[in-house]
DNA sequence: TTTGATTATGTAAGCGCTTACAGTATCATT
DNA sequence: AATGATACTGTAAGCGCTTACATAATCAAA
């Protein structure tokens, strides 16, 4: 079923019929009429590949991100989605784990799928220094990044201000007394770089001790907190305030710490990071920093559909995140 | 840049291109080196929409569901998303919400982008019976339907027996000693009704008392686990095991039990459903039921693939769930 | 060398649409 | 009635690919 069997029930060219089918002014009434009751009656929809073909524009865009299973990156995703649904385009959606290998596959499918842009949201790694898969992609295809930042001609990024929550953090628990302060992170993402740099400033800014067991590396999710704390246990030093790069690694803090003499928020505080619905969900209420992501995510849709539009944009964005303090401090 | 200007440059025809980038065996040694020469000179890829039109096939799938910021639902899709990269095809990610309308026209819109297939995660839901926009879309495209189920023609469904995990939730509880067991709910979806079934049943198999009391129906999300609690407080019934449809709404009757004198588990058990990353950060931990949902997106994508390859499927199957126990009973 | 089979390459049509351009109605003005 | 402007419709080319079919090259066997 296609233009040319609609044409032949209507009894007119195919133009007429591509006319109605885009709403073209220039058709009058009484064809227009014709030509959708035939379209009614065929049950026709029009082939969007093929009018992708002929106008070189697919409405899609491509959307990447280490993993939709991570609630921060979900909530994103689903902005992107709805607000590019809105304005007419689809989104592919792509899980490209960690690994460079795979992220450069996922660039070149969506090149052949002609997507009309690229988000990238978060993860962009310091380990594979090299970016040039990206810089690649945008000299065929805009790219905007979510929560990372690279230099390049054709690439846009908004990002959250990570570095001063983080001092933000360190300078409310200084002024709550706080000494002993332990930063504890999981991957090295772009964001998460700027959140221990940010960390790094505060506590130099406030005179704090600082030594090779205030950061604390661990592996990610629920898990990753509870090694946090057992490491903690093992080197002996002392601590009363734990930030957490993520909410779930501040959950598994709460955990493990139920299993020790520590109580929260009395002899120790905890401040996580998202902001997610699981921070509403431990006892007490985890404290966690609202890095505004469907902000970033209306952000970079608008960023993009403008470049889209061909209409200036400014290269980079930033965000200002907010703490929100709850019971576990 | 096209395969015409890379026939040029390798000085063959662009019969011989096609063949080289379809790594079809036909073509020489030599010649294939000499177009492979040419392409990575020209940085040349190839246009996927083309293809599409000229194959009459996108590997490309639509996958809807009411929102991937739900847990459950973004485990199901960052499977199938893994699970069909791997066999070649993308995803095209549909947040429906649950307005019908809403629904209707991602699915025209997936029609329109020609995707070879789709898969609906969940959320069919009672309200409106009509389920004749998925009907009519099965006679265009094949359908599968994860944890929800209709009959037609084109449209297989993989289910997990939830009337069965709330059965088996019962004479859990049942052999416990419970006797006044509650079951909160928030929506109809197919999934929903089937729980409920399965709850009744066991309550009536086991001679437990059951009223209007015994069903509550509240608001998603941890905001109707609280609801509940305040309901039942009006309602004055008293009960010594709630059982939720979802974690998120145990987590709220955990949050708002605690502002009671009730104890969890001493003086009131809780059970939720999913087995989300939220079970594990409740103090105590939530039992919950894993209803197996990366096994049923693999299913699903199996389900699909087989039948894009034009192999025998079964219409429908089912997995069954699990009961995982921990410290809220 | 000729032959026939086999392998490699090219030609051209077709996938379903948009759109520039041309052509035909329609109609108010002169 | 002739004219031009305006509104509507049709023709045909082109988007970048695949693929059936035709043709050309290669080569082993007779």
């Amino acid at each position: 079923m296609n233009i040319y069997e609609i044409a032949k029930r209507a009894g007119v060219s195919i133009a007429t019929v591509s006319r109605v089918i885009n709403n073209n002014p220039n058709v009058r009434e009484e064809t227009r009429a014709k030509v959708e009751a035939a379209i009614r009656e065929a049950n026709y929809t029009v082939n969007d590949i093929a009018r992708s073909l002929a106008v070189n524009t697919t409405h899609t865009i491509g959307v990447m991100t280490s993993d939709v299973r991570d609630s921060y990156y979900a909530n994103a995703i689903y902005t992107i989605e709805q607000e590019f649904r809105n304005r007419g385009y689809n989104v592919i959606l792509c899980n490209t784990g960690r690994e460079l290998g795979k992220k450069k596959k996922y660039l070149k499918v969506l090149l052949e799928k002609k997507v009309d842009g690229i988000i990238l949201v978060g993860s962009i790694f310091k380990e594979p220094t090299d970016n040039s898969h990206i810089i690649d992609t945008s000299k065929k295809v805009p790219i905007v990044m979510l929560n990372s930042h690279i230099e390049g001609n054709n690439i846009y990024s908004i990002v959250c201000d990570d570095a001063r929550a983080t001092f933000n953090i360190v300078e409310y628990l200084h002024k709550k007394g706080h000494r002993h302060i332990r930063y504890i992170y999981d991957v090295d993402s772009f964001s998460g770089l700027a959140k221990i740099e940010g960390f790094k400033e505060g506590m130099s800014y406030f005179k704090l001790p600082i030594d090779k067991n205030t950061l604390v590396r661990v592996e990610s999710g629920l898990e990753g907190g509870m090694e946090a704390v057992r490491k903690l246990g093992e080197q002996g030093s002392s601590y009363t305030a734990l930030v957490a790069s993520e909410d779930l690694i501040a959950a598994g803090i709460m955990k493990a710490l139920r299993t020790t003499e520590k109580k929260i928020p009395q002899d120790v505080s905890v401040i996580g990071f998202n902001n997610s619905n699981i921070s509403l969900c431990t006892y007490p209420e985890l404290s966690s920093v609202d890095n505004k992501v469907e902000d970033m995510a209306r952000g970079a849709v608008k960023t993009l559909y403008d470049v889209l539009q061909s209409q200036d944009v400014d290269s980079k964005k930033v965000v200002v995140p907010e703490l929100i303090l709850r019971g576990s401090c």
